[in-house]
RNA sequence: GACCCUUUCAUCUAGUGGCCAAGGAUGCUGCGUUUUCAUCGCAGUCACAGAGGUUCAAAUCCUCUAAGGGUCGCCA
């Protein structure tokens, strides 16, 4: 039989991190049998439906670069369904009418807890054959097992059982006659044929209350895996005052979607020492089984390292393309492999490169304040105009020929590399830190450079 | 409070009774390469939650304790 997933959130608000990991296991567990991975909205609450959310999980599932098969199956145009699926259990007395009120209800819980018990519904009206409360409009509720134990037989934590009686008769229609979540959700992964299903591990009290409607229904249940939460890097439930939880936001702040990705499949997974993972290996080599128990922390230094990897390895042409996003456009510059060679390794995120390669396609706005009174002495002046005399003099074309004339410089006048070195960075940069400066003076060409070296003598050089 | 889950370096993890005086990666520290920074290379740092068992032998099996987390809705 082949392998049936599904990703199924519920449109309250953007994708976040922990929905991503999740998305990604079930995506791979079906790429990886060659399965089918299917994408359904559970928007069954419709005074909490958001357009833009929708929208949002969307957006983020096509930059990750997930696909999903099929059509996206929202459960709000499917009540027709469900309410058939009602009125089978009415009719089998496998499901019963409640008249209980919200209030008569809140009095029990509060009551239960009161005396330490587990608040839960007492069934009252499960044998109910009586004259109905007038003026209140029942809810629906499925009649649960009262003895013996439900057994989740969970391919990450093993076999849990839950006893009969801490799963009371839970609603399954609202008193306005829409179904409720647990309802759907089985009706649905039964109906869509799901073979697995890779959920979070807060959903785990939901699945003896799913497999009794399996139960009743006369469907075959899934098999189920709850994966463990991401924490953050405290070790407690990630919250949006985490920074970013919102996948899309990673987009924003430069990270590149492989790299997220290798973040967290990393993340409770593992295939043995290896870290690096490109998507065709994650499919070859996932296996749901192999997820961790355990909870994990988020940590973005590795996602940051991780991110500079996938940098260093990305073709020019790409990384031009995703450049233009963070206001640096290569794409009609002739010495932009150049100008990536100098600075691909000097930037852990987009952000960042695009930050080193505006310091060479730019005239530096403002000069670093240390690095001038590091840099500039009394005899810089003097010496930044000779060697820029000899930049003009020879006419130096390639990165070697440039380095050539540092070399003659330095030696002629014996002095360190650091004496011309330092002070040129800083005329040509504004800053003391970057790219080699060779290579930037290749890239800028003998005119630029004169200029820039020019340029910083008349804004630095009186000064010491 | 009740029920359930979890527990190896700061962090992600390897590990399913002997190959473990616990391996890899990130981070951190140092050294080397580099005119600088970064990259890269090398080295160092750091852990089996605790206590009892079982066994010739335990990170691995059992029991208890502790700590962390999840769930208890006419939300999903």
């Amino acid at each position: 039989m082949s392998v049936v997933t599904r990703f199924a959130p519920s449109p309250t608000g953007y994708l976040h991190i922990g929905g991503l990991r999740t998305a990604l296991f079930s995506w791979l567990t079906a790429r990886h049998h060659g399965g089918t991975f299917r994408l359904r909205i559970e928007d069954t609450d419709l005074s909490r439906n958001s357009e833009e959310a929708m929208a949002a999980i969307l957006r983020a599932f096509d930059w990750v670069g997930l696909s999903y098969d099929g059509e996206v199956v929202y459960q709000s145009q499917r009540f027709d369904l469900y309410r058939e699926y009602i009125d089978r259990l009415l009719e089998e007395d496998k499901a019963y009418r409640c008249y209980m009120t919200r209030e008569e209800l809140d009095a029990l819980r509060e009551a239960q807890i009161a005396r330490g018990e587990r608040p839960r519904y007492d069934s009252r009206y499960r044998d109910f054959t009586g004259t109905p409360p007038a003026g209140v409009n029942p809810v629906i509720r499925i009649k649960a097992p009262q003895e013996g134990t439900i057994v989740i037989d969970d391919g990450i934590k093993g076999r849990i059982e839950i006893a009969a009686e801490e799963v009371d008769d839970f609603i399954i229609a609202r008193s306005d006659g829409t179904p409720t979540y647990n309802f759907v959700v089985a009706i649905d992964d039964a109906l869509m044929e799901i073979t697995d299903v890779i959920r979070g591990d807060d959903h785990l009290y939901n699945t003896p209350k799913q497999l009794v409607i399996y139960g009743a229904l006369g469907f075959t249940p899934p098999r189920f895996y709850h994966v463990a939460m991401i924490n953050n890097e405290q070790g407690k439930k990630l919250s949006k005052r985490d920074g970013a939880t919102d996948v899309m936001e990673y987009k924003a702040r430069g990270f590149l979607p492989e790299a997220l990705l290798n973040f967290l499949v990393r993340l409770g997974w593992s295939h043995g020492d290896q870290e690096i993972f490109s998507l065709e290996e994650m499919i070859e080599l996932f296996d749901p089984r192999d997820i961790n128990k355990s909870a994990s922390s988020y940590n973005l230094d590795k996602l940051l390292w991780l991110n500079a990897h996938y940098i260093k390895a990305k073709p020019d042409a790409e990384l031009i393309e995703l450049l233009k996003d963070f206001g640096v456009d290569l794409s009609d510059h002739p010495k932009a492999s150049a100008i990536l060679a100098a600075t691909r390794e000097r930037g852990k995120t987009l952000v960042e490169l695009a930050g080193q390669i505006r310091l060479i396609t730019e005239v530096p706005a403002a000069y670093d304040e240390k690095a001038v009174k590091k840099a500039f002495k009394e005899d810089t002046v003097e010496l930044l105009k000779d060697f820029s005399f000899r930049l003009y003099k020879n006419q130096p074309e390639s990165q070697e020929d440039f380095h050539v004339e540092m070399q003659r410089l330095v030696e002629e006048r014996e002095i360190g590399f650091g004496k011309i070195g330092m002070p040129l960075r800083v005329s040509l940069l504004g800053s003391m830190t970057g790219a080699g400066m060779d290579e930037v003076m290749a890239i800028l060409g003998v005119d630029e450079t004169i200029a820039r070296i020019e340029r910083a003598i008349g804004e630095l050089g009186v000064r010491n």
